[in-house]
DNA sequence: TTCATTAGTTCTGAAAATATGAACTATTGA
DNA sequence: TCAATAGTTCATATTTTCAGAACTAATGAA
């Protein structure tokens, strides 16, 4: 099993943090990891979706994360710690992951919303 | 040949965007419609990236980029004029796009400083 | 030591997404 | 009516992603 790759911040890319947090499960694990005040635990995110997903998925997520350089994890014993590297990306493309982040959240609350009020919304209608 | 979809704004989502913008290849023609005063053609962007991009492909991109939201596509007569739906996307995602292009601007200024300085710089490296 | 457990990675094949040549459609102007 | 231009759609090859199975590495018993 060889050593986990991390990229240094110099050939951090804006599409790999694109192509990374385009995917829901993707950023439902970075946006936790990022607001917590603690690292985080690969398997705490097992339930982050409504199905369960399979380990060697989360895997691949997380492989993804570390290798566009959003998150860095070290084995701390039996397990991984994962924490942001949101301050070095933010020193290099500043306001980037705050703007993300944001229109992350308008969405999820006006998805919560309409989730209330007006079921089965949010199709791509007309659309044959 | 079917009428062009466009996704009324509500509909748009951050997934979509995000996805839409990790192709260098779109980002680039995004960033472009985006920066012009008129409606640009398709067929603009054939030289977009080093080596000419096949017609359909270069469909396919407009196609991910109306249908995300980015870009609304109006045939005139032969040709397809299209323009950036920023104005919309900022009022529900405020700062999200040009936080973008701003971070994007950031690594093409720091890509040509390094192409004329060290060469093969941004390679993967130490990671057999 | 050896065994079991836990947490995660890697391998492998299936499923989904992307890229592109070829064929097609729509508009315009001889 | 024909040719030219701009773009779409179709078919298929290539690439990427998903997920079960097998594997690795650390820890803690017995």
């Amino acid at each position: 099993m060889r050593p986990l790759f991390h990229p240094s911040i110099e050939d951090v890319t804006v599409e790999a943090i694109l192509h990374a947090l385009s995917d829901p499960v993707r950023v439902a694990i970075y946006g936790q990891i990022a607001g917590a005040a603690c690292p985080q635990i690969c398997s705490n995110f097992v339930n982050i979706s409504e199905k369960a997903i399979p380990k060697s998925t989360l895997s691949q997520h997380f492989k993804a994360l570390r290798e566009s350089g959003l998150i860095r994890g070290e084995r701390q014993g039996v397990e991984m710690r994962n924490t942001s590297r949101c301050a070095e990306i933010d020193k290099r493309f500043p306001g980037l992951i705050a703007a993300i982040i944001r229109a992350h959240n308008i969405q999820s609350a006006q998805k919560a919303r309409n989730g209330t009020k007006r079921k089965g919304a949010g199709r791509k209608a007309g659309n044959k």
